[in-house]
Formats: structure tokens, sequence, C-alpha cells
DNA sequence: GGGGGAAGGACCA
DNA sequence: TTCCTGGTCCTTCCCCC
């Protein structure tokens, strides 16, 4: 498809011109209307639909409040206006030199040798149904509900029915559209399926949705190239179309066209079947990767092929449904597709950032590039280098994976609510499930949001920072409610009438520390320890981890959270875990690549070892002592737990438990009591736990392994439980962080961003690169 | 002035 | 009669150090 500016901006003049012939204001248009940015809605007959959704709209108290916000767009235009008004021929320069400057040096960082590739299932939840419901293949029709529709199908696309549109109006548009309920187990199991196939290509691909993901393929096709032809051979399917997933399901039972690696099924090569051979191109992979989707699940996929990320999103959408498109790896291709594209193709960019833009007069990205300067000046710097990226077709080219949630949350919309006993009740259920949803997760975060939205559809949030990283309900209930009470407070006596509430939680504490209460053995005896917590790595010996606490003395005292200590592993489910280096407690001998099994084994013989040639030499006799580490409380006391050093990050700041190492010798100290009690083996009689204190019967030494485990894991309870104390929250009820400024909701009128957002696609080495 | 919390908004699927 | 949900990121304001 080519994008005509002229044709654009004629049916621009149109519509401006029908709007007014309907008494309608055209600004009121770009919010309400139609979005038509979507695969099979070109050539529509907007106006009518417009008038269709406009009438069925207005009045509506959701209509006010789009109007509202269009005003305050149009308001935000005028100010950007304003200032572009102020604009001297100077300060132009200036802008065009900067602009130069980074543009060269963009060119210089561009990256054209990685294959990207986006893949996005057509009108996936709608194709779903139809494939199980083949009546509904010729109809229109759409998934969701009369409020809202997730997505509809080719037919309902040519009547402008579209995702994100109520289904009410819909059905305004198309009186014969059948709406079928979503059904999410289903869409997630043929989800799963298709990225099985995606897994094939790209290990680490980066799933956007159930129905969409990004794939890196540059490697695949280094392979590739070198595969026979056997390995790039698949049978064609003869099943129906529109088979049921009962047939889908036998389908997927069959090894020879579905369990589909050639390679490993000779079977495949029968010769009575039909078969395809895939070339070595990308393009090739790709056809081949979209026709087992499609022999998988019956689904058809669109995909783009792109040197990154930004550009391959944008591809994908070319040829839909069924298609695909690339972008050849040279500068000139790229720009020569960028040219006539309009911004709002761009993902990122949206009806605001269309309608700012387009009051500058730029629809397209080649004229995104040729107001750079000017756009310098009228946004923030995030903002603008933003548009420079996109206007030279730069994205990112390196995946973003493993990135970590920021925020879990929950919400809810339902009929007028004006009862404030419901209203409680519900923020509480809401409380609950997002607390099952944390705890699924292992979860904690300091930060509850709760978000109201009235029945004038005005939404509002208010956050309260609480001192302990919470997960639980009554936690996260404890805060949430003191937030609504205000609200509800706040326009008393009239009741607060809402259509909408949920719970956030966000401002996760760290990696390690999100992680289950009990502590494990890993833990313990990972040597140093690393910000991320991660088992595997190894950053340092134990006694180097003393320095470090030795080092961090001058930091603040740790936080509460650093009295619980954890990991997501018990002492006892750990054996499958096998780590890359780890040390050893009793005789510091390194052991690499060991499983856990293994090394407690070790500890075992280590420990009968020790206790035979118990010969505790003071503190160069590492082989027979035991870490304690000690956390700095405010009184200058020692906090000693039976921990190894153990580093964290807590909101960004480097934290240690401070550790200190003590030798058998010491007196009065757990480590010698451990002393004792290897002594106590040695004579075969009793064991101290190094934990309880007590002694125990030392018959066997698996069982005493097992008793101190289960200590260690109480005491880490216990200390949680004294560091953690029940919060009141009626005591601490919106003081909020900053201690005697009192929370509460702010009444004041925000002034408006006249900035735009950053586009997610530019987080990669690019975006570094400025 | 920088860091960080709060609030609100843009955008995405 | 009816306009979602859940998530991320950005921007601005404001307080505190």
């Amino acid at each position: 498809m080519q994008y005509s500016t002229n044709q654009k901006a004629q049916g621009e003049k149109n519509r401006y011109f029908a709007c007014c012939r309907n008494n309608f204001r055209p600004d009121l248009l770009s919010r309400i209307a139609l979005n038509d940015n979507k695969a099979g809605m070109e050539g529509l007959d907007r106006d009518k639909i417009n008038k269709i959704i406009l009438e069925t709209s207005k009045g509506s108290r959701f209509y006010e409040n789009e109007l509202k916000k269009e005003q305050q767009v149009n308001q935000r235009i005028e100010k950007m206006m304003e200032q572009k008004a102020r604009i001297t021929k100077e300060m132009m320069k200036q802008a065009q030199a900067e602009v130069d400057k980074l543009t060269c040096e963009l060119e210089r960082s561009r990256e054209l040798g990685r294959v990207i590739v986006h893949v996005d299932m057509d009108a996936f939840y709608a194709a779903v149904e139809m494939r199980d419901c083949p009546e509904l293949k010729d109809k229109p029709m759409a998934v969701g509900s009369m409020s809202m529709l997730s997505t509809s199908n080719y037919h309902a696309r040519r009547f402008g029915v579209r995702a994100a549109m109520p289904g009410f109006i819909a059905k305004k548009l198309c009186p014969n559209l059948v709406i079928v309920p979503t059904n999410f187990d289903k869409y997630r199991a043929v989800s799963a399926q298709v990225r099985e196939i995606f897994s094939e290509y790209d290990p680490h691909f980066m799933p956007m949705s159930l129905d969409e993901a990004y794939l890196d393929l540059t490697e695949h096709m280094e392979q590739r190239k070198h595969w026979p032809e056997t390995m790039r051979t698949y049978y064609i399917c003869d099943a129906k179309t529109d088979r049921s997933t009962a047939d889908a399901e036998k389908d997927e039972l069959s090894p020879v066209l579905f369990e589909d690696s050639p390679s490993s099924s000779p079977s495949l090569s029968g010769a009575d079947r039909k078969a395809e051979v895939f070339g070595t191109s990308a393009e090739e992979a790709v056809r081949e990767m979209r026709f087992r989707i499609q022999q998988k699940t019956s689904l058809t996929a669109s995909a783009g092929i792109a040197p990154n990320m930004m550009l391959a999103k944008v591809c994908s959408d070319k040829n839909k449904p069924n298609g695909q498109y690339r972008i050849p790896p040279e500068r000139q291709a790229v720009m020569e597709f960028i040219k006539d594209l309009p911004v709002r193709k761009v993902s990122g960019v949206g009806k605001v950032t269309e309608k700012m833009l387009a009051a500058l007069g730029i629809v397209n990205c080649d004229q995104l590039g040729q107001q750079m300067a000017l756009l310098s000046l009228l946004f923030s710097g995030t903002s603008w280098h933003n548009f420079l990226h996109i206007s030279l077709g730069l994205g990112s080219t390196c995946m973003e994976r493993d990135s970590e949630r920021k925020s879990m949350s929950t919400e809810r919309t339902f009929g007028e609510m004006s009862d404030a006993e419901e209203q409680y009740s519900l923020c509480r259920d809401l409380c609950h499930d997002l607390a099952q949803d944390l705890q699924r997760e292992g979860l904690k975060g300091k930060t509850v949001t709760l978000k109201l939205k009235n029945v004038k559809f005005e939404v509002k949030s208010r956050a309260f920072t609480v001192q302990y990283a919470v997960c639980t309900e009554e936690e996260i209930f404890a805060a949430a409610k003191d937030l609504l009470k205000v609200e509800i407070d706040s326009v008393s006596p009239q009741p607060l009438k809402l259509r909408l509430m949920g719970v956030r939680v966000s401002g996760f504490i760290s990696a390690e520390d999100k992680k289950p209460l009990q502590r494990s053995i890993m833990g313990f005896l990972q040597k140093g320890g690393s910000d991320s917590g991660s088992f595997t790595q190894c950053a340092g010996s134990a006694l180097k981890a003393e320095d470090d606490s030795d080092a961090a003395g001058c930091l603040k005292p740790p936080s509460t959270e650093m009295k619980v200590p954890s990991t997501d592993l018990s002492t006892t489910n750990t054996q499958s875990d096998t780590t890359s280096c780890l040390i050893c407690p009793v005789c510091n001998k390194e052991m690499k690549d060991v499983n856990l099994t293994a090394f407690n084994s070790h500890i075992d013989e280590c420990l009968k070892g020790s206790a035979m040639d118990n010969e505790p030499t003071g503190s160069d006799a590492p082989s027979t002592s035991i870490s304690v580490p000690v956390e700095e409380t405010d009184d200058g006391s020692d906090f000693k737990t039976p921990f190894f050093s153990h580093r964290t990050k807590i909101n960004g700041k480097r934290t240690v438990i401070h550790k200190k190492k003590i030798p058998l010798s010491e007196p009065s100290s757990k480590a010698s009591q451990t002393a004792n009690s290897l002594d106590a083996v040695s004579k075969g009689l009793l064991l101290t736990c190094p934990v309880c204190s007590q002694p125990q019967s030392t018959d066997d030494l698996a069982l005493f392994n097992r008793h101190v485990d289960m200590c260690l894991n109480q005491e880490v309870l216990l200390e949680f439980r004294e560091s953690h104390p029940p919060v009141d929250h009626s005591d601490l009820a919106l003081k909020g962080v900053r201690g005697s400024s009192p929370l509460p909701p702010s009444k004041k009128i925000k002034v408006l961003s006249t900035k735009h957002t950053i586009d997610k696609f530019f987080k990669g080495n690019t975006r570094q690169n400025i």
C-alpha cells in the first residue's frame, strides 16, 4: 500500500466539510470518530460511520468526557502554537545544528545487520472463534460484549466495527453483527501453540501479547544457510481450514504434520504427501513460520521483516491479513519506506500526538524529519529524539528480554456504585485478587495506588507508599481503604458515584527480596552476592564479601526488608539446581557446576571431617568458622542472624547486610556453638544447634542438618515478624512518605503537559547512543 | 539542583 | 441502556536533603 500525502490531505479536508454539514465540530471527531488505522478498514465510508458513532454517543457521559479531553488537547495545541510564534530565526538555526549533529551520530550507529521479525496473528480472537464455529465464518462477528469489543473479523470491519468499540455502537453500525463472548483460556492455548513455533526460530523471542511477538532471526538465518533441503521441507495438512477444535487437537497429535522438525522426523519423507520446500532467505524463513502456524492452528499470521523493531512492527501491518513484507537491510530502502509513512502508523504515536503533529503540518515521516528543528524546540528531549529516530527509520535492534515487572494491578468496571459500604467491600475484593496475583509471582511492593473512575468518566488515582513492602490482602486493603475513605469524605455528604475501581501495587522491592521468605541453603552459601540475587552468578568469595560489608559500613542502615533475606528455593527442593560456583562453608573450597544434592553431600562429608579433626585455630581457620551477618541497628547493637552476607538493591540503592566472620574459638557465639557441636560429633554424643542452641542427638548428621534447616527457616520468619510488625495504617493514614505532609489528593488543577511520551521501541542500544 | 513520590495522561494490545 | 483491562512510560509538580 502506498500512502499518498495529497490524498490524505484531501481526505482531511473532505471530512472537515462533511462535519460542518452535519453540525459536528471537526475537532471532536478525532477522539470520537472511527479510527480506521487498522487492516481491513481501508476505503470505508467514514462520514457515514462517524455520523452513526456520533449520534449514538452524543449526550452520553462518555461523550461529554471525551469532549473535555479533546478541549484539553486543543489547549495544548494552542499553547504549542503560541510557543512556536515566539521562536526566532536564531533559535531555529541553533536547533537545526543540534539536530544535524545528532542525525550524524545516529546515522553512524545505524545498525542494519539484524533480522527482526514482528509476527501478528490476524484478528486473533475472532479467528479462533470462527475456526471453532465455522458458521461464523461468513458473518460479521466480533469478540467481546455490548460494552466493549476486543476484536472483529474482516467482514465486520467493512462496517467500521473494530476493536475497542462498544458493542452497542457496533450493533448500530452493523445490525447483523454477532458478538461472541471472550474465552481467554482458549486463546491462551492457541497462543502457546504459536509460541512453540516461535521458539524454534528464536528461543528468546519477545511476546507482546497473546497474538503478537518480536523475533530476532539473525542467528537462525546464519544456521539456516547451511541447512539441507530436508530441514526446510514441510508437509501440507489437508485438514479443512474450518476444522473444529477436536480436529485441531487431533492434528496436534500428529507427529507427521505438526510436531514438525523434519530433521527429527524421518517419517516425514513420505513421498505420497504434498511437500513445501522453503528457501534460506529471511522471507522464506518467515513464510515457513507462518505456514507452520497455519498448519498447526488453522489460523493465519502476518509478519514484518526489517532491521529493527519499529520498522518490523509497521511492516507486519502492511500486507495484513495473511501476508508479510520485508524492508531490505539497506539505508536507502528504509528511507524510501519511511518517506510516505503516516506518523500514526508508528507504534507509540497515538491520536493525541497525531493531532499535535498535524497542527504543525506534519502527517508523514518525511515531514517529521523536515520539521525536526522546530520539534526540538517545542517538545521535550525525549519526545523529539523519539521523533528523530522515527524519521530516520531507526528503532531498537536489541530486544529487551526478561525486563522486570514494575507494577501489578486489578480493576473492575461496574454500573454506578454509590454506597460506601459496597465500595469498601469491592475494594477488599480487589485487594484480595491482587494479593493472590502478587503472591503467585512472589512480589511485594511499597506503593499502593487506588484508581477511581466516577460516573462522569473522570479518572483519579491516589497513591500511598507504606513503610514496608506489602503483598497480603490485609496489608493492601489497609492502605487502599484509607485512600478510598479520603475520596468518599471529600464529596460527603454527597455519595461518591463510581463506575470503576482499581488497586495497584508498585515499587517492588529488589528481585532478591521479592521472593518468598524462606532462605535457602543456596542463599547462605552463595559466594559473595549479587544485586540480582541470581544464584548462578559468582561475584566474589565469601571472604571477599566481608570486605564488602566493611565498605558498606558507611551506608545507611539497611532497610528493614533486609532482615528478610530470601530466595525462592527452600533447602528441600533444590536438587535440580546446578550452580556455577559455590563455596563450602566448612572447608571453604570452591565448587563449580555442582548441583545442590552433591553440594549438600560435600558439606556433610566436610562436617564429618571437620568434626574428626576439629582443630580451631582462630580467625585464620576458615575451615571451621561460620559466617554470621551483623545487621546494624539504630542503637548500634548487632543484629545477628545465621546468614551469610547478602547484598541487594532497594529502590536502586545498593545495600549490604553485614557479615561478621566468627572463628570457632570466639566464645558465646553461635559459631562457637557449632564448634562445640562439631566437637560433640567427634565424641559421638550430641550436637548443639547453632540456631536454637538446643543440643540435638547426633546419631544421624542428615537429621541434624534438617533440624538446622528448620530452625533457620523459623528464625527467618521470627525475625521477619519482629522487623515487620503489623502495620497499623490507621496511624500511618495518609501521611505519605514525606512525613508530616498529608497525602490527600491534590485538588490542584494539573498543568497539562505539552510533551509527548517516548516510544518504547527506542529503549535499546540506539537510544543509548543519544 | 537532584532524587523521588504523587498524580495524571498517552499509548499499547 | 451500554464505552474495558492491565500494563508501561512520560511529564509535571512538589518536598526534602
